[in-house]
DNA sequence: CGTATATCAGTCAGACTGAAATAG
DNA sequence: CCTATTTCAGTCGGACTGATATAC
């Protein structure tokens, strides 16, 4: 059919400009080297997520959470029993509303949100490497402003 | 926690520009208007890919059509079930490897790709609203060079 | 009453793997 | 013998839904 010799086969011009297509496959690279590179420290998306928001904006219950993050209620229940198993975040009844849980960042968890930080700088580096930084700029402006049109993260489930 | 009267309480600075989350978000909302819009049409994705794929390169074997779409084999299976169900490919034996089944276009096939170059254009218009068309060439470029940094689409598995 | 919260039990599509049967 | 092709069966994490118990 073809050279049997080369490797990846041309993928048509018209797949290849279709920048929805290109938006998901850049994600599947993305997500693959920020997923793995997290998982070497023993941690995930949701875990850093979760950490940056109680740091920036104090103490929150998990529906709180939720809304911040993205993270839907439900999958919140295991990132919170893992954060908590490993020290990073106490989970407290709220004397206020028995409802609710306030979740709360530990020392520990300060810490490990910085080398998180740190950690995630260097894995968009890895993702973002061909681009210098204006470019970088360039297409996170671009990415924002779709994102701002489209509504952010989808609210997550009202349940 | 909040005031309660907002709906979508914000997102911490530091997860609203990370470049590797903005690029995992806007990939959310684009798939789904692409694939939502592709259901109203009887349509998947991979559909349109191996349509597109036998128009530009000709008929192939079902193996050339991974390579180029970047779809699995296993899954290439369902595809090609599907297309030739609904009569827009054919599937033959290569009478020169009978390993193979050739997979050629048909007319309908063709017709149906028509309609899909153009609905699939709409639904990237929609995706990309809020930028102009230079903005949209600038993403187009900048996640172009992304992928070619990162080696297009993922070999599929060798089996 | 209606609504929100935390939790649990699932579904569902999509990426990906393993192995069998057949053919080169 | 080793490799390539097609196919099937199945895994695995991630998004998402529904129901329930509890409290407001």
């Amino acid at each position: 059919m073809t050279d049997p010799m080369e490797e990846r086969a041309t993928t048509p011009a018209r797949l290849r400009s279709l920048p929805t297509r290109l938006l998901s496959l850049v994600t599947m690279h993305s997500d693959r080297i920020v997923t793995e590179g997290l998982a070497g420290a023993d941690a995930r998306k949701w875990h850093y997520a979760v950490l940056a928001t109680l740091e920036e904006a104090g103490p929150a219950s998990q529906a709180e959470l939720s809304r911040r993050t993205g993270v839907y209620r439900s999958d919140l229940v295991s990132v919170i029993n893992e954060l908590s198993a490993r020290g990073l975040v106490e989970r407290a009844p709220d004397p206020a509303d028995r409802r609710r849980n306030v979740i709360t960042l530990t020392e520990a968890g300060r810490d490990r949100l910085r080398r998180l930080d740190a950690l995630l700088g260097s894995l968009a580096d890895e993702v973002l490497a061909p681009l210098d930084a204006a470019e970088r700029d360039q297409l996170t402006a671009l990415l924002t402003r779709l994102l701002d049109h489209h509504g952010g993260h989808p609210a997550p489930g009202g349940g």
